[in-house]
DNA sequence: AGTCCCAATGGTACTGCTATCACCGATGCA
DNA sequence: TGCATCGGTGATAGCAGTACCATTGGGACT
């Protein structure tokens, strides 16, 4: 039986977690803070000590010692809400383990009511902004916070200003990698359903498919593409006229699950057996990937890690700024995994 | 010129007005908390001194001498990704705004894995357990908790059992209200998928189903019903089952909104138009309610709500059982809304 | 008058974390 | 080879309150 000393019971405290670690609580308040003077070896064996017991730091204790609590903003509109759902987990549990404060908001679609949102954020004093998309590619949202001069994360977004540090894959290459999983399954006539054209990884993940058609000595002029805008209604159009087609492909490769969905609807209104008679392919890894039947073969993204690495990317970016640093806000790039489940397979 | 010691330290503290009143720290806390032996005089002199200095009392030093924070524990499985970052938020705004700890965990879907689990979070010392669905389901867990005394609160169960304290909808009466809802729209042959039978709240929602049949003069027992197990792949075997029959149902009303899904699924394939010719009904309101096309009328449990309730239950329970309160735990039933989307319509 | 008790107050230790500085071994440089 | 430097780490001392127990003095009671 544990005892507990004097006053109040609780949880675990720095210099448990030190003890388990082998080192001084000092240290642990490095690696909390993300202090550079740490040796990686050292910085892992707290880490782990950290997770063994779950430790998270005090905030009334923190405040009281004297070091900052920053209050960083989280701003959403409506993407999908599995990717958010994702995301927000992990961009909570690394704020909640460095101690800082995460303030979610929600907006509305509308260039109004997100600029109001931002509005209420800013003024209630964050120190730094994350983007999930499709805010990061929100110009007047990037605007309105370069002009205020928070920091700021765009996550997942194409192609990131200059201003604002990102947290992405390589979209270019997954498209890239999921097409020739196609090609090896014996696939010739692909046909594509595009992105949300004002979405920077539309035209990504489209290169990607169109390239790797290429190199496998295809022509990608004659690839069948349709348009579409990442949600499952225009996934139904595209799929109807790409499955009209007198050349009907035996694969579809779509922008995103959403889509893919739909053409996976559409192909069973018409009688077609999924994967037998066409393939299809999704991109996302959201939750209807994995709810629908057949499940999509798809491409994840690792959203935890990323709403991870967007929380600690801000900070180490309103430190920097804070200390004056020059330069460039940083960039990661995260990897991708290519998921395979029923919807792809062989063509008849 | 006031000299201040090493750190930034600012504003006025405890130990100044005590020196300016005359008295020593511990009277002015006194004071400050009103307690109740302290005599008027001095009290008027610390009240002084306390208007004189504006002192006011800095909030991070209180909690962290004074109350006792509470670490509470949060259980999840693999349930909707959508529902648990919602209640996820929830909960930790609740908890973070009454500056206790909340420390989750994710378990496996075994029994085993589960048990482990809830050990982890046992012995790291929590006061109390939320455990939202399926898990509030789990006797093994259940079990474990009634043993091993901590509080626990479940989450949208059907059927709580007498020493958790719950949080939920009232999943009968959301149940009869949809039913009402497509009686009122002209159905009179509806159809009804079950949810898995391990679950309470499958039969709470099919009695709601039949009951509002009843009272609307309907033979409840002439209902086509059929088993279904809250995930898609059923819902296409129940929704086969359920437009084959000679007398097909004008509507469908699934017990959630994967099976819903794959009833719209079902009748794409058969060539029905919904809602026209079929009107579908689903329950929860989760990710894939607004992704399919067209969008699914369902219910919406405050799930955002359920989380802040579920962790404010949790530390009164916590608090009554130090206090030694005897009686059962506290119930609260939140409120849903029926969402009216593109899948329902009087039949044609 | 002596004892007891209790209200009023003070002293000390402790909350969980970090700022600050001291320390130590390893390198860089003359 | 000797000395300065520097990166990694630890010891100590608070931060601003409160819990807990000790102390005191004045009434109530015997």
């Amino acid at each position: 039986m544990e005892k507990r000393r004097g006053r109040s019971s609780q949880g675990v405290t720095i210099r448990e977690v030190a003890a388990r670690a082998g080192v001084s609580p000092m240290t642990v308040s490095r690696v909390i803070n993300n202090e550079n003077n740490v040796t990686p070896a050292t910085s892992a064996a707290v880490m782990a000590a950290i997770q063994e017991l779950k430790y998270t730091p005090n905030p009334a204790a923190r405040r009281l010692a004297g070091s900052e609590t920053f209050r960083i903003g989280l701003l959403y509109s409506n993407p999908s809400v599995a990717f958010l759902s994702e995301f927000l987990l992990g961009a909570l549990d690394e704020s909640s383990k460095t101690g800082h404060q995460l303030v979610v908001e929600k907006c509305g679609a509308t260039a109004a009511t997100e600029k109001a949102a931002l509005q209420k954020l800013l003024q209630s004093g964050v120190d730094g902004v994350v983007l999930p998309p499709p805010l990061c590619e929100a110009k007047s949202i990037l605007a309105e916070i370069a002009k205020s001069g928070v920091a700021a994360v765009a996550v997942a977004a194409g192609q990131p200003g200059p201003d604002v540090a990102t947290v992405r894959i390589d979209n270019y290459k997954a498209a890239h990698r999921m097409t020739q999983h196609l090609l090896s399954l014996g696939h010739r006539t692909i046909g594509f359903i595009k992105g949300h054209p004002n979405q920077t990884v539309s035209d990504q993940r489209l290169h990607g498919f169109l390239d790797a058609l290429g190199e496998a000595g295809l022509d990608p002029k004659a690839a069948p593409v349709e348009q579409g805008y990442f949600n499952y209604r225009s996934g139904l159009a595209a799929a109807d006229k790409l499955l009209a087609l007198k050349d009907r492909p035996t694969a579809i490769f779509a922008a995103n699950d959403d889509m893919a969905a739909a053409v996976l609807a559409t192909a069973h209104r018409l009688g077609l057996n999924v994967p037998v008679d066409l393939s299809i392919a999704g991109f996302d890894d959201t939750l209807i990937a994995g709810t629908i039947w057949p499940a999509l073969t798809t491409v994840r993204q690792p959203i935890a890690a990323m709403g991870r690495a967007a929380v600690s990317m801000l900070l180490d970016e309103v430190k920097r700024r804070r200390g004056g640093g020059t330069g460039a806000p940083a960039q990661q790039l995260l990897r991708h995994t290519l998921v395979e489940r029923e919807s792809t397979a062989a063509p008849a």
